[in-house]
DNA sequence: TAGATTGTCTAGCGGTGCTAACATCCGGTC
DNA sequence: GACCGGATGTTAGCACCGCTAGACAATCTA
């Protein structure tokens, strides 16, 4: 309940409006009471985060099973849109989440997998590395998409152009 | 003096560190001084940027010159990891600086004619949308190296690959 | 010399994350 | 049925934040 209130108000007006302040309000407890239930604020961004990878991993998977690598870039590139605050707090704000290691929670290898399952294909040799580069490269478009350090109208000309690089 | 103090005090502590207060100290002035510069403090991180804007148009304009598409690379990310706070005020902290566009400041210009100048023998055609995605891959594999989202052993092997994509 | 301008200060507003101290209810025990 | 302890909630407050109003001194201009 916490973790939905804190998601629609990023949503709705940014990070920076979400304050314990206003989150108590709006789910009409006092503000200690979120800490209770979460160690800090950051720690809710976080809860945030992880729901969202879920959601990511899911839409990737429908993505690249109906149209392969470019699918998986569309369905990428979308989720961040249509979601720029959970973006944020899953690959943009620090977080205390752990990447790329043993004991990363079981939802990040899923996501990262789910990417590695499609772009597989066209690696090398390494395709742990690969995976890597097209996340990257995927990310970096979100981003600068998102703050409009890149054309918009050539988004999907950003995307395509991406996907052949790898699968020419 | 101002700009010089917040780079160093960001780039020692990170951004959410940097605030009026200690800025004023660092120079030896009253915490109202800093409103007779700059607008706010959003402004003095904007300052900071533009001036890591030029320094990055410099070391990318020598990369490029000592090794091609892969010294242009190699520069952008070691410039990255050598000064991750003025990389934060310049791609990823919002300003109100204008990419993109025709009333854009000439250093944004310049630093993205550096890439598009090296990047442009391998373009198929559209120079520009090639520029915007192989500079987006290096901005997503920076700031994922900054926040370890990536294995930090395997860097050089992901701006290689990368450059690989293009030139093959 | 009188007045305007410039530069700087102290003080304070409303907001932030977070915590200590106190109230209140609710389930289990004699 | 009386009592007690642990949840679960509250109010009040600390130290900090960005930012601004108003007072004051120094300097420049006429």
């Amino acid at each position: 309940m916490i973790v939905r209130a804190a998601r629609e108000l990023a949503e709705a007006e940014g990070w920076e409006s979400v304050t314990t302040r206003r989150l108590a309000e709006k789910v009409d407890y006092s503000q200690p009471v979120l800490y209770g239930h979460f160690k800090n604020m950051d720690a809710i961004a976080t809860a945030v985060a992880l729901e969202g990878i879920e959601e990511l991993t899911t839409v990737l998977r429908r993505g690249s099973a109906a149209d392969g690598l470019r699918g998986l870039a569309n369905a990428y590139l979308e989720f961040a849109e249509a979601h720029p605050a959970v973006y944020d707090a899953m690959f943009v704000r620090n977080t205390d989440l752990v990447f790329g290691a043993a004991e990363s929670p079981d939802v990040l290898k899923d996501a990262f997998d789910a990417i590695r399952a499609t772009v597989e294909p066209y690696a090398d040799g390494d395709a742990e590395t690969l995976t890597e580069v097209f996340w990257s490269a995927l990310h970096g478009q979100a981003t600068l998409n998102h703050n409009t350090r890149l054309r918009p109208a050539h988004q999907q000309a950003r995307a395509d152009l991406l996907v052949s690089l790898l699968t020419a």
